[in-house]
Formats: C-alpha cells, sequence, structure tokens
DNA sequence: AGGCCTATTGGACATCTGCGCAATAGGCCT
DNA sequence: AGGCCTATTGCGCAGATGTCCAATAGGCCT
C-alpha cells in the first residue's frame, strides 16, 4: 500500500474502523477485518494503535462525537433557555431518524454492552454521556436562572431527560416497532417539560 | 462427577449458565466457564446442547422469566396501586443489587445489544420488555380507577417509567460510579410519582 | 454376577483472536 | 546518487473458543 504521512494513515485507520463497526458492531470489529477495509496489512494497525481496545475507543469517540457537535450546533441556535431545549430535542430526533454520519443509534447499544468488557471503551462512552448531561444541565441552569424554568435539581433533571431517551431509544433499535420513533420523541418531550415546569 | 438423569443435568447446566452469564455477560460467557462452575467436562455440554447458542438462548430465556415471575409475585403482594407500585421498584431494585454479584444488569445490556443480530435473543427480550410494560401498565390503570393516580395516559406512563429506570441503570451498569443505585432508584421513583401525580 | 446402555471424561482439532518482530521498501534528505 | 529514517509487510506466537470423539465408568437391568 501507499506511504501515507503518520497522520493520514491514523485518519484512513479509524476511518475504516468506522466503516466496519457500522457493518459488523463494535464487538464484531477485528483487526483483520480493518486491515482488510483498509486494504493493508494488520500489523500496520498495531504500528499506530497500541492495543484494539484503544482504536474502537478512537473510532466510537470519532463517530459519537459527530452527533454531539451537532446537537451543541444545534443549542446554539436557541434564543433563550426554551428554544435550546426544542433545538435540543429537534437535533436528537434528526439524528437518531438518519442514523447520521455512518451509524444509527445501535452502536451505543454496542458501546453500554461492551463497556464491561474494555476500558478505553468505557471510559470514552462514559466521557461522551456526561457531555451530554452537562451541556443539557447548562440549558436547565440558564432556563432557571432566567425564570423561564422551575427545577429544584437541574443536574438530576439533566440526566432524568436524558436517560428516559436513552430507554426509549433502546426499545426502538432494539425491539423494533414495539415503539415508534415518534412516541420516543414526543414521549420525552413531555417529560421534559413537566420536569421543567413548563407548559408547551 | 455424579451420574445425573437427563432432566437434572440439563436444569444444572442452565443454572451453571445463569451464574457464570450474570458474572460475565451473555457475549463473555464461555462453555469452559460453564463446565468450571458446574464441575464438570466441557464436554458434557455438549452432550446436551449441540450448540452454544441454543445454550445461551435458553438460559437468558429461563433467567428472564425469573426475573420477570419475582416482579410479578410482588406486584401481588401490594394491597393497593400506590403499594403495588412501592413493590416494584423494591423488587426492581432488589434485582438489580443481587443479581449476582454487582452485575447482574449486565446480561440486559447485552441482550439489548445483541437483539439485532439474533432474532431469538430478541423475540425473548422484547416480550419480556412488553410483559413488564403490561404489568406496570395494570398498576397505574387500577390506580387511575380508584382514585389513587391521576394519569392521561397509563400505557405511555408505564413506558416512561421503565425506559427511564433502563436508561438510569445502564449508566449505573456501563460507566460506573457515574450515577449510583441509590440515585437510579430514588430519580425513577421520583419521575414516577411525578407522572401519576402522587407525593409520598 | 454379569451385561449393556449411556452419562461423563479429557483431550485433540481447527479456527480465530490480539499482538510482536525481523525484514522489506518507499521517499525525503544532503 | 547515495543514505537514512520509518512506513509497511508478512508471518509467527500464545491463548481462547466452539466442536467433536474415542475411552472410561456408573448404575439399572435380567
Amino acid at each position: 500500500m501507499a506511504r501515507m504521512s503518520p497522520d493520514e494513515r491514523r485518519a484512513a485507520i479509524v476511518a475504516a474502523t468506522r466503516a466496519v463497526m457500522a457493518r459488523r458492531g463494535i464487538a464484531g470489529t477485528t483487526v483483520r477485518d480493518v486491515a482488510a477495509e483498509l486494504g493493508t496489512s494488520s500489523g500496520l494497525i498495531h504500528h499506530y494503535y497500541a492495543s484494539m481496545d484503544e482504536l474502537l475507543a478512537e473510532a466510537f469517540e470519532q463517530a459519537a462525537r459527530t452527533d454531539l457537535v451537532e446537537v451543541l450546533e444545534g443549542l446554539a441556535q436557541g434564543r433563550d433557555a426554551v428554544g435550546k431545549l426544542a433545538m435540543f430535542f429537534d437535533t436528537y430526533d434528526r439524528g437518531m431518524r438518519e442514523g447520521s454520519g455512518d451509524f444509527g443509534m445501535q452502536i451505543w447499544l454496542d458501546a453500554w454492552a461492551e463497556a464491561s468488557r474494555r476500558p478505553a471503551l468505557r471510559r470514552t462512552s462514559r466521557r461522551l454521556n456526561e457531555e451530554w448531561q452537562r451541556a443539557l444541565a447548562g440549558v436547565i441552569h440558564a432556563g432557571v436562572a432566567g425564570g423561564e424554568m422551575r427545577c429544584d435539581d437541574p443536574d438530576a433533571s439533566a440526566w432524568r431527560i436524558l436517560s428516559l431517551l436513552d430507554g426509549l431509544i433502546l426499545q426502538v433499535v432494539a425491539h423494533g416497532d414495539v415503539l415508534t420513533r415518534e412516541q420516543a420523541d414526543a414521549w420525552s418531550r413531555t417529560a421534559a417539560e413537566r420536569e421543567l415546569g413548563l407548559r408547551p
């Protein structure tokens, strides 16, 4: 294979890993699969990544962060706290609908299940979840300070809203049409309004 | 090992598989682990189960059914709807605590993640989740009819309460101490009370 | 007691996994 | 052109996994 600069090669490896991950899931992604996808030898992967766990964590990090950034950009467009909250659900729902980037929500289920067996992946998954919570908690804090929202414990409320969203989406992704995406979206908005003393 | 009747042996194998599954998760359960847990040879397992997939499916089925039955029995002990709801959370929280070691809920994360790839597992997982929702929805319906609870859509509320519980537990199991079991328990109870117009 | 069915053993086998290492080769320097 | 750094190769190693099989042994029959 053509010789590449380290930065280019690392990027290419991660891209190939994301492609395999989207097809085979996190647990089903092997060094040889990635090498085959990339058209190189398996030894090359270990020249750049000390362990498979590290590579999977990096690939997951990039894939998941794409969605997080999208939501953060959505938040920035909201004028007030209520508007930001609406944008939060809008972008979340849109990402869920499209399966933005190269993966759907399925990869989150894989990450949560694999977290117990892969330390690096657990750290990444945990950190991203915390960032989601922090983003939402920031909106709630601002909403309470501005008098738009009423909430005793913004951090706890953020965790509850996100966890409900995760739990509902889990049903949609894992079990098919037992719930619809529309219900997951509408119900989590309803819960958030109740949680924050709103009434749209 | 002592010679057993086929029925006894099959039951013993499934029991050992459940024990390992609760400890290592579905994906981390191997033939040799089960044999070691049972104190027999690995060849014996294949004398009774043609493949590992078949054994894992059977063991998950029984484990999931056991948990459901436990919750249903807990519900039966509550005198009124509010009491049944309390029993629901008590048994759920107890099951979460005991499971086996610390992470008996890990098998649910595995099941949800694997559901998309294993049809038999998906059907079992989905059916059990639906039965849990039906059980909780029944309590809410009764509570509304008896004037103890106020709720516009009992079925939706049941899904929301269960999904919040799943989402919170997911954080506890997958990410360690980002949330505590006590928070998951307390927050889901709080959300349920708010959802159903209660005030304990 | 002897015979027969089969539960049970313990290891062989093929495959797959992540990983390491010596050898090769591509390309930027002077 | 020649030299040197390192990206890249291709294979080998050790361990784990599911599966299979010939040999052993336990216990119910007549």
